[in-house]
RNA sequence: UGCGGAUUGGUGUAACGGUAGCACGACUGACUCUGGAUCAGUUUGUUGAGGUUCGAAUCCUUAAUCCGCAGCCA
C-alpha cells in the first residue's frame, strides 16, 4: 500500500474541476519569454505546467510569449527548447508562439473598441504615469478618453498602418482610472514599436501589451488552467475582464503559486545578466549559475531537479529553499546512476618498497556497490602509487583513521600498506611516502582478522591519466546575496572560492573513454561529471558537480 | 495612510473542528573494504491578543510582520 501523498493546492483545483465537469480535459501551457535562458526558478513552473497536464492526462502546450520585439530573440528560443527537452518534459509539436496570434488579437482589439471598450490615447508615456495617480490617490481621465468609436477604430487602423511614430499613441482599455486596482486604470493594451519582430518581421508595428494578449492568448489555445507565479496575482482581475469583455465561453482561470527562491544563488534574470557581462562567472553556462544549462554542465541530472521541485512542494507563501535540498536531490540520484572511479586529485607518490619493480596486478573492482547489475572493471597496481595528500598526516589527530607514520591503511580492493618513512621540501610539504604491503591482503581482506579502519583509495602511477578537475561551490556564500551592508552590492558577496582548478590530476586508466557529461562518483571525494564545453579526449576536464557527505571534515573542524 | 496576497521546528511542506505529520538539516548510535550509502533513534514548530467550541493550526475579531502592484516589461 503505497502511502498517500497529500495534494497541493492545484491540485486540489484541478480535481475539483475534473469532477465537477467544468472540464473535461486539461490543458495548460508553458509560456516563457524568450528574452533570456532558463534557470531553475523556471524550472518550477516548467515542472508545474508540464507535470499537471502529464498527471492528469493532459496536455501542455510550449508558447513563447513574444510580445516585445525590442527583448526577445530566436537565439533564446532554441536555448529554451533545448533545455525543456534535456528535462524531459513532452510538448510533442505544440510549440507556439504568441506572435502566431497577433492577427486575432488585432481583431478583439477592434472588438473591444466597437464595444466602446477601447480608446486610442495621444498621451505620452510620462503623462500616462501621471494620470495614473499614485497607490493612494485616484487617477485621472485622460482627455483622449471619450473619443467616439468610429474615431479610435480610424486611429487604431492607422496605428497599425504605421502612420504613427513609436510611442506617439497607444490603445487603452476603457475601464476605470479611480480603480484601487492600479491595473484597472484604463490599461495600455497596444503599443507602437517599429521594430522588426524575431518571427514576423515587419509585418507590425504595433504589439499587444502582457495583460491584453495573454489571457486571449489562453483562450485561443483551450487552456484550461493558466498557471503563474504570484506577482500576477493583481493582473488576475484584468485576466478575467478581458475574457469577459469578449464574451469568450469556457475562459481559461488563472491560478498563481509563489516563485522559487534559493540560498546562496540568485535567481533574477537582471542579476544573472550581470554576473556574464562583468565578467564573473564564464557565461550562462558556467556551472555555478543556476541555468539549466549551468547546471547541466555541472552535472546535475534532470531526474535530481525534478525531484527537488518535487520535494519543495507548492503554495502561495514566499519562501526560500536551502541550497543543500538540491545537493541532496543530485547525491540522492548519482548515488544510484554513477559508476565509481578512484581518482587521485592533490596526489602524493606513495613507494611500496617490498613490491616487485615490475609486477603490475589487476584487481576486479565493483562499478557501482548500489547496483550490482553495473558489472565490475579491471583495476591495474603496481609499486608506485598516488594517494590523496589529505590521506596521510605526519601527526594526525585522534580519530585519524588513514596512512600516518608506521600506521597502517586498506588500499581500496588492493593490499594494506604501512607506512614506513616520508620525504617533505624545504617546507614541510610531504613528497614521498614510503611503504610496505602484507601479500596476505590481496584483494584488501584481512586475512588474520586483524583490524584497519581506514581505507583510501589510489591509483597506479606508471597506468594513472592526468586530467583537469574543476571544484566549484556555491556561488555566494552567505544565504541571501542581497544581504549586504548599505551602498554594498549582491557581488560582494561572491565566494572567491567557488571555483578551483587542480591540473594534473591522476585518474584511473579506465576514464579514458569517458564522454562529455558522463557522470562518474570519485570514490571518497564525490560526483564528477566530464565537461562539455572544454574536455577533450586527451585533455580530459572533470568538474565536480557536488560533495560527498563528509562527517570527517565535521569532526576536524571541532 | 489604497488594493491584493501571505504567516506551522533551522529550512520547505502537510494536517480542511478531533493524536501537529513528512522531507532536508542537526545530533546519537549500529553497520560498513567509500569517514559515502544504509539502518535505528533524538531534537526543535502552529506570529501575538481576545473570542466561539467538549475540543481550534483550522472558525470569528483584532493586532503585528512580510511580499506584490504606480512599464508604452512579462
Amino acid at each position: 500500500m503505497a502511502e498517500e501523498k497529500s495534494k497541493n493546492f492545484i491540485e486540489e483545483i484541478v480535481e475539483e474541476d475534473l469532477r465537477t465537469g467544468r472540464v473535461k480535459e486539461i490543458q495548460t501551457r508553458f509560456p516563457p519569454e524568450p528574452n533570456g535562458y532558463l534557470h531553475i526558478g523556471h524550472t518550477k513552473a516548467m515542472c508545474i505546467d508540464f507535470g499537471i497536464a502529464e498527471k492528469y492526462g493532459g496536455k501542455c502546450n510550449l508558447r513563447f510569449d513574444d510580445t516585445n520585439p525590442e527583448k526577445e530573440d530566436v537565439k533564446y528560443v532554441n536555448a529554451i527548447i533545448k533545455d525543456i527537452k534535456w528535462m524531459g518534459f513532452d510538448f510533442g509539436d505544440r510549440v507556439y508562439y504568441g506572435s502566431d496570434y497577433f492577427d486575432k488579437l488585432y481583431d478583439y482589439a477592434v472588438e473591444l473598441i466597437k464595444k466602446g471598450l477601447a480608446y486610442v490615447d495621444d498621451l505620452d508615456a510620462d503623462q500616462i504615469r501621471e494620470y495614473r495617480g499614485t497607490l493612494t490617490e485616484p487617477g485621472k481621465e485622460s482627455p483622449w478618453r471619450n473619443r467616439s468609436i468610429e474615431e479610435n477604430l480610424d486611429l487604431f487602423e492607422r496605428m497599425k498602418n504605421g502612420e504613427f511614430e513609436s510611442g506617439e499613441k497607444v490603445l487603452r482599455a476603457k475601464i476605470d482610472m479611480a480603480s484601487p486596482n492600479i491595473n484597472f486604470r484604463d490599461p495600455v493594451i497596444y503599443r507602437i514599436k517599429k521594430e522588426p519582430h524575431h518571427r514576423t518581421g515587419d509585418k507590425w508595428c504595433i504589439y499587444p501589451m502582457y495583460d491584453f494578449a495573454h489571457p486571449l492568448q489562453d483562450a485561443i489555445e483551450g487552456i484550461t488552467h493558466s498557471l503563474c507565479s504570484i506577482e500576477f496575482a493583481n493582473n488576475r482581475p484584468l485576466y478575467e475582464w478581458f475574457l469577459e469583455k469578449l464574451e469568450i465561453p469556457n475562459p481559461p482561470r488563472q491560478y498563481e503559486f509563489a516563485r522559487l527562491n534559493i540560498t546562496h544563488t540568485v535567481l533574477s534574470k537582471r542579476k544573472l545578466r550581470e554576473l556574464v557581462e562583468g565578467g564573473y562567472v564564464s557565461g550562462w553556462n558556467d556551472p555555478r549559475m543556476p541555468t539549466l544549462s549551468g547546471l547541466r554542465r555541472r552535472g546535475f541530472t534532470p531526474e535530481s531537479i525534478r525531484n527537488f521541485i518535487d520535494l519543495i512542494g507548492i503554495s502561495r507563501t514566499n519562501s526560500v529553499v536551502d541550497w543543500g535540498l538540491l545537493e541532496h536531490c543530485v547525491r540522492d540520484h548519482l548515488n544510484k546512476v554513477a559508476d565509481r572511479r578512484m581518482a587521485v586529485l592533490r596526489p602524493v607518490k606513495v613507494v611500496i618498497e617490498n613490491y616487485p619493480e615490475d609486477l603490475v596486478e589487476e584487481f576486479d573492482v565493483e562499478n557501482n556497490p548500489e547496483d550490482p547489475s553495473k558489472g565490475t572493471r579491471k583495476v591495474p597496481f603496481s609499486r608506485d602509487i598516488y594517494i590523496e595528500e589529505d590521506d596521510f598526516m605526519i601527526d594526525p589527530p585522534r580519530k585519524y583513521f588513514r596512512l600516518k607514520p608506521g600506521g597502517e591503511v586498506r588500499l581500496k580492493n588492493a593490499y594494506f600498506i604501512k607506512c614506513t618513512g616520508y620525504e617533505t621540501d624545504e617546507n614541510g610539504k610531504v613528497t614521498l611516502i614510503r611503504a610496505t604491503y602484507d601479500p596476505a591482503s590481496r584483494g584488501g581482506e584481512s586475512p588474520d582478522g586483524r583490524k584497519v579502519r581506514g581505507t583510501i583509495h589510489w591509483v597506479s602511477a606508471k597506468h594513472a591519466i592526468d586530467a583537469e578537475v574543476r571544484l566549484y561551490d556555491m556561488l555566494f556564500n552567505v544565504e541571501n546575496p542581497d544581504d549586504v551592508p548599505e551602498g554594498g552590492d549582491f557581488k560582494d558577496n561572491l565566494n572567491p572560492e567557488s571555483l578551483i582548478v587542480l591540473k594534473n590530476c591522476k585518474l584511473e586508466p579506465s576514464l579514458k573513454e569517458a564522454q562529455p557529461e558522463e557522470k562518474f562518483q570519485f570514490l571518497r571525494l564525490g560526483y564528477f561529471c566530464v565537461d562539455n564545453v572544454d574536455s577533450r579526449p586527451d585533455a580530459l576536464v572533470f568538474n565536480r558537480t557536488v560533495g560527498l557527505k563528509d562527517t570527517w571534515a565535521k569532526i576536524a573542524s571541532k
